[in-house]
Formats: C-alpha cells, structure tokens, sequence
DNA sequence: GCGGCCCTGATGTGATCACAAGGCGGGCAT
DNA sequence: ATGCCCGCCTTGTGATCACATCAGGGCCGC
C-alpha cells in the first residue's frame, strides 16, 4: 500500500493520507479531549492545503469511529457513554487474547526482551505522568505483541477499537494517578516466557478489563 | 444521526450518503464479484452526480474494508487471501457468540418466531439458487439476533467484517450448491427456546466457521 | 432582568476545473 | 508473427467556488 511505496521511493505520501496519519496519531494517543469539535477549514488551515483532502481525512476517521458527526455535519470527537465503552472494552477482551494466543508459538527471545524494554518506558512515563506518553508506549507494547500474530485484519480491527477510545483513554489515565507500568504487564511477559497459553490469555484480558474498569460507575459484572 | 433526520422530515439524504449505502449493499450482498474495478467517474455517472460525494462514499468504504486501492489509487473489491479469509471468520467466531450471548435474555417468543420465519425464507432462496437472496436472508438472520443484544458498536464492527467477507461470499455459495437453510439455525433456535447459553455460544460458533470452511483449503485446524 | 427571536457569520456539501500519474492499446522494429 | 515502446486517454487528486444550513450572539419586547 501506500506505506510500503513510499518506503522504495521518498514520493511525498497523498496529502490526504498525511492528514489522516496526523489526525489519527492525535486522536488514538488521547491528545484531543471527548467531544472537542473540529472543522474542516481549520484543519486544512493548519496545514495550509485546501478543504478537499481534509474532507477525506476526516470522513475516513469518521467511518472508523474515530471521529462523529452531528445531525448537521459538524465534526467532534466522539464522547461516548458508558454503555459504548463497556462494549469496546468487552471487544478488546475478546480479541486481544486471540492475538496474544496467535503470537506465542512465534515470540522468541528477542520478542521478549524489547517487551520488556517497552514496559521500563511505560513506567517512566507514569512516574512523569506522562498521559500520552503512557498511552503511546502502552499501546506499543500491545502493538509489538501482536504483530508477531501475523493477523493484520485482527490487528486493524483492534486498531480501530483502540482509536475509538482514543479521546477518553487520556480521561482515564489524568484519573488514576497511575506511578507504575500495569501490573499484568509482568504476568504477560511471565508467560510468554513460560510458553503458558491459558496464562497468557487470561493475563492479557485481565489487564485490558483492568485498564478500563475505571471507567464503568459500578464495578458489579464488569468481567462478565 | 441522518437515519434519524430522515424519519422525521422526508428531506432527501446528502448524496455521499445514498451512494454509500448503495455500494454498500451491492458489495455486503456479495453483487460485485472479487476484484472488480471501479472508478469514481464511473460511479457518479450512474447516479448523475458528480464525483466529489463519490469520492467520500468510496473513501469511506476503503476505510472500512469494503473496497481496497491500488498503489495509484484505483479501486476495486477486495480480493481476500487465504489467510485474511480465516482471520475474518475467526473474528466472527469471536463476536458473534459474545452478541448471540448477550441477546439470549432479552430473546422472547416473537423474536425466535421471526426468526424462524426468515429462516424459513433462507431456505427458499435456497432452493432457488439465489445467491443474493440467500446471504441477505443469511444476514438478516443474524442482524436480527444480535440486535436484541443493545450493543450497537459490536454490531457495527460485526457488519464491517460481513462487508469485507461481502464479495467473498458470493464465490461460497455458488460454489457449495446448497438447498436448506444453514442447520446450525435450527440449533440456534432450539438454544434460544430452552435459554441455554453454552448451546447458544457453540452453535452460532459453528454456524459461522461451518459457513466458511469450504474457502479455507485444509480442514485441519480451522476450527482452532 | 430575562427570555425569545432574528440575523449574521461560520460550516459542510456538491460541482467544476486543472493537473499529474499510469494503464492500455496501437504501431513499429526485428 | 511477436515483442517492445511510446503516446493517448482514462483516472485519481487537490483547489476553488457557489450555496444551503445552522449555531450562536445580539437585540428587542415583555
């Protein structure tokens, strides 16, 4: 694709795309608040093309739920409601330990070793308190993982969940005044190394039920 | 949103959003067979537009999957590799269970009686060698289950795998020369009258990998 | 003082144009 | 006859313009 051609030859990428990359890279890493509006002409201003590839941008991210659109066009980010977040979170549950279970027979020292290192940065951002920082390196510690998958339909679909609670992720770790790297983090690496499967999936789903269950007001049957 | 708007004043939808729709069902509905090119010319001339709302019903579409483009840009539906095929049937396997589950307590006799009757249409369109019938009878089978679940975001995240598997599909049911409705719905239905919530989950599981398992080329871990 | 109404400016939508890239076919050389 | 090359013409991209819609603020009347 676009990516893999703009690697041969240093052709600028589609302005289009450019947008698009920036915008998603704001929005999935939370530095953009629920519910803040956006326009059009403000974002092709601020990179100084004309409306046309902003539209697209904005109504690529649009059908990936990573933007919404009022009744009457007007662009935001999404604020979503509890009931939305609990179903992201509970779509996160159910794939994230696929991808996890698909990646083990493949992850190798190596694998694990720079995990590892990408869970050392998660814990300085939190001791920085470091929102995006932790966002970014969190989710690049997921993102390496599963990539050994070699599942990248899973992996976009993933993406698209991950972009979709982009806006309120930086709510959620600004309320926590989190000083560590997740806990499971360490259970996962464990049993990577163990080659334990059933270990790994529950790790896995523990942490990302874990890291949004301070979002869901009663914590009743949140791991249901 | 729009759908809303439309119900109530009878104001004609924005045009991206009637060619959206349209290709979208031509492409779900499995009309437009893997690979076939089209062109944003070729597109708002069928419908005497011009090619700006095209382009966003297009682009829209790429994002999610339905349509694929080319190094230069061109368009066309995807032609799925192997591998993609069984990661997308591995995510239905995945979700449909978890949205069959949580329709399951709100599933009360008119829904399984609806059911039962659109199965029922599944297997004239059977009968009939109508392919275009059968998945869009197939589709409303499942749509209609799973809407009782009240999670909309899972659902929508469901459909844009359906539309990805859209052009796909065709080549399945022509290939498997099928005169009855799948028999899995049978079961599911039986599950869904006696409440039984294991049943549920394992039936829509294997109705979704059943339907898929004459693309993937060994029988030996489909079912992983 | 306050609430509702109207107007204006901002915003999204669709059409049209200019341009660059590339696919495809015809024509030429061997 | 066949293979290659070149040029045309289709195709996508970005810019610009006209227009309908609407949100928000100011103004008037109570």
């Amino acid at each position: 694709m676009a990516t893999a051609a703009r690697a041969l030859a240093p052709s600028p990428p589609a302005v289009h795309e450019r947008l698009y990359r920036a915008l998603r890279t704001r929005i999935m890493l939370g530095e953009l608040p629920p519910g803040r509006a956006l326009t059009l002409r403000g974002i092709a201003a601020e990179e100084r093309v004309s409306m046309t590839p902003a539209r697209e941008a904005v109504r690529r991210l649009v059908a990936e739920g990573a933007l919404t659109l009022s009744a009457s066009g007007r662009v935001s980010t999404p604020a979503l409601s509890v009931e939305r977040i609990e179903e992201l979170a509970a779509l996160r549950a159910l794939i994230e330990p696929e991808l996890a279970s698909r990646a083990l027979p493949r992850a190798h020292f190596a694998l694990i070793d720079r995990l590892a290192a990408i869970n050392t940065a998660i814990g300085e951002a939190a001791q920085n308190h470091d929102a995006v920082g932790y966002i970014r390196t969190n989710l690049e510690f997921h993102r390496t993982l599963y990539l050994r998958a070699q599942a990248p339909a899973m992996l976009a679909m993933l993406e698209t969940i991950w972009l979709q609670l982009g806006p309120t992720m930086r709510a959620v770790y600004q309320r926590m005044r989190r000083n560590e790297a997740p806990r499971h983090h360490r259970m996962i690496l464990a049993a990577l190394r163990a080659g334990d499967e059933p270990a790994l999936r529950l790790a896995v789903r523990t942490d990302v039920t874990q890291g949004l269950r301070h979002l869901l007001p009663a914590p009743a049957d949140a791991g249901r």
